[in-house]
DNA sequence: TTCGTCCTGGTA
DNA sequence: TACCAGGACGAA
């Protein structure tokens, strides 16, 4: 569920209100989401302060002692949540880390797909180096992205999908970013010219802060650091506006499945001829 | 590269 | 009642 700018929005959310604040106990409401074991993990957890909260791609890093990290994945219907108290009622909570001042970082999440992690820097760099770029760095040129998308010859929508090539970009960014860029879904991915490859460089970058701007896309689950919901539902142009005229050229948008999910587009504006 | 799978609930 | 769901991994 929460891509990158949804997950950027609660780190930023809820760095201020972390940061030195220690763990002085975890309760554990379903075991699936902590593969380490509650005992291992209070273990590691307890007394450490949070020194640094950032994220990268669709993970939340957050940094307990020299050389341990704890990380967290919100999979598909993840939520951090910050609470001063325990009285407002949250759905599916499944793990509360209870602070030194009284408050709750509540992590739930309905499907549990996501999950916690304790580990050494070392550890963390070896996952690092299998994720893609982060796609509003320096580092992320329009070069850059030509190599990665000549590399594969595949549909370009699934390519964009896989964090090994591009981090943190999901299936709602993913068909804004196309649909901005006018390059069809399936639109093999090494047969892009740069001059769309240019486009599609621009249009991620755009959608991508657009969505951190309106503090994430809310359809039902996500919520952002708060438990509030983000606003950039109301800025898409085509995910999930099936049947629904396209802004550009007023064709109906269009669904196709492809790698197993949904991918929607305009069938006018994203022709699947280069 | 594609498919199935992990889960649960909301919606048509 | 069937279908759909924003992620990621491993197997074929």
């Amino acid at each position: 569920m929460p891509e990158l700018p949804e997950v950027e929005t609660i780190v930023n959310d809820l760095r201020p209100y972390l940061m030195g604040r220690y763990v002085v106990d975890v309760s554990l409401l379903d075991a699936k989401i902590l593969p380490l074991g509650l005992d291992a993990f209070r273990s590691l957890v307890l007394g450490r302060s949070i020194s640094t909260l950032k994220r990268r791609a669709k993970y939340i890093i957050a940094n307990i002692a020299d050389d341990l990290l704890l990380v967290v994945h919100l999979g598909m219907t993840g939520r951090l949540i910050l609470r001063a108290n325990s009285n407002k009622e949250e759905r599916f909570v499944r793990l509360v880390l209870h602070l030194d001042n009284g408050w709750h970082l509540i992590y739930a999440d309905q499907r549990k797909f996501g999950h916690l992690e304790v580990m050494t820097s070392a550890e963390w760099a070896r996952r690092d180096e299998r994720i893609g770029p982060e796609p509003l760095s320096d580092a992320f040129t329009v070069n850059v992205l030509a190599g990665l998308l000549q590399a594969h010859k595949g549909a370009i929508k699934p390519i964009l999908l896989n964090q090994r090539v591009i981090a943190g970009i999901g299936n709602i960014y993913a068909d804004e970013s196309l649909y901005e860029a006018r390059l069809h879904p399936e639109r093999p991915s090494n047969s892009l010219n740069l001059e769309e490859v240019r486009r599609l460089h621009s249009a991620i970058s755009a959608t991508l802060a657009r969505g951190i701007n309106n503090r994430g896309t809310t359809f039902s689950d996500y919520r952002d650091g708060q438990g509030r919901p983000g606003a950039n539902q109301n800025s898409l142009a085509v995910y999930r506006q099936e049947g629904k005229p396209c802004l550009m050229c007023g064709a109906s948008i269009k669904r196709l499945r492809l790698a197993g999910r949904s991918s929607h587009y305009c069938p006018v504006c994203q022709e699947s001829e280069t």
